[in-house]
DNA sequence: TATTTTTGCTTGCACATACAAATATAACAT
DNA sequence: ATGTTATATTTGTATGTGCAAGCAAAAATA
């Protein structure tokens, strides 16, 4: 078996196996590519001392100064309690700064964060032209429409 | 802007902004993917005390007795160290043991792991089943295929 | 108005994952 | 044989993420 591509076990393996890896590929799948474009982004973002998520965050709270947690927790797709701990560190780093207004929540850049933002699309946009050059571009569109619709749909449903 | 979907927001929204936005997206969408996903597949997993990679691992050593953390960390796409500490779970759990030979590691089933399997792969297929359901075989089978080749090419060429 | 329920956000804890460095063995060159 | 380089694996450390629980404020109900 060594040496064997995933599709070559995929068709010579038993039929129960073959079976259960292919129909729970997509768990495997998605992780491995959100491991590999992430390790892109890291390396890009990295040199402001920020990951993806920081930066989609500083973007938003950019674009919409005194956002929400909870707002932010749908438009990023996780967790309230990630979010908190997203700003934290934006915090530490003086780029955002949280107000609090009764039980609520509101996010705001700070001038440093506002002034790093434009940095940070320059970023963004490299990390897709890296994995566009690789993967093709109307592979990309296609790939992550799709993607982001079936991450959607998971998310209203689960 | 509230109460708006990601597409309205990439439609009205300034040009840069877009553009920007919508170039990294597969980065953002991948990772949501993974993680809504990941989800389900640690609900039916985690019956067993385990995660998805837990149980990829697993499967992978039951089928290739003898295998080593390298081959391991090509076929699930996941740093050696990962594999280490994956494996010291496993093996806590009396899933799998470690022989060393030289400077290699050679990783073999316990016969609780090997019983385990069978329960395992079942609620690999209850994984399948459930995002099946949701976004539709047809689609699921498609999808899989594209992120995994996205995948393997990224990994590749990174 | 007082009490209950719901909502929004934050912490305690746990875990998968990765990078960089360390270690140990094998392969190779001289 | 000996010194050097390469390979395989493991650790130290750090980080993003989530769940469950906590907490405080708002809303609803009585």
């Amino acid at each position: 078996m060594k040496g064997m591509t995933e599709e070559q076990i995929l068709l010579t393996a038993g039929e129960e196996k073959t079976a259960s890896r292919f129909s729970a590929c997509l768990l495997f799948s998605a992780n491995a590519l959100a491991r590999a474009i992430t390790a892109i982004g890291d390396e890009e973002f990295g040199r402001f001392g920020l990951c993806y998520s920081h930066a989609y965050l500083l973007c938003e709270v950019v674009a919409q100064p005194g956002i929400s947690p909870s707002q932010l927790s749908e438009t990023l797709y996780l967790t309230p309690s990630t979010i908190t701990r997203l700003v934290e560190k934006l915090e530490l780093k003086r780029l955002v700064r949280r107000e609090s207004e009764g039980k609520k929540t509101l996010i705001f850049p700070t001038p440093e964060g506002e002034a790093l933002q434009p940095e940070v699309s320059k970023a963004w946009d490299q990390v897709g032209a890296r994995y566009s050059q690789i993967l093709g571009d109307t592979n990309v569109c296609q790939l992550t429409q799709q993607v982001l619709k079936a991450a959607k749909t998971l998310g209203e449903d689960f």
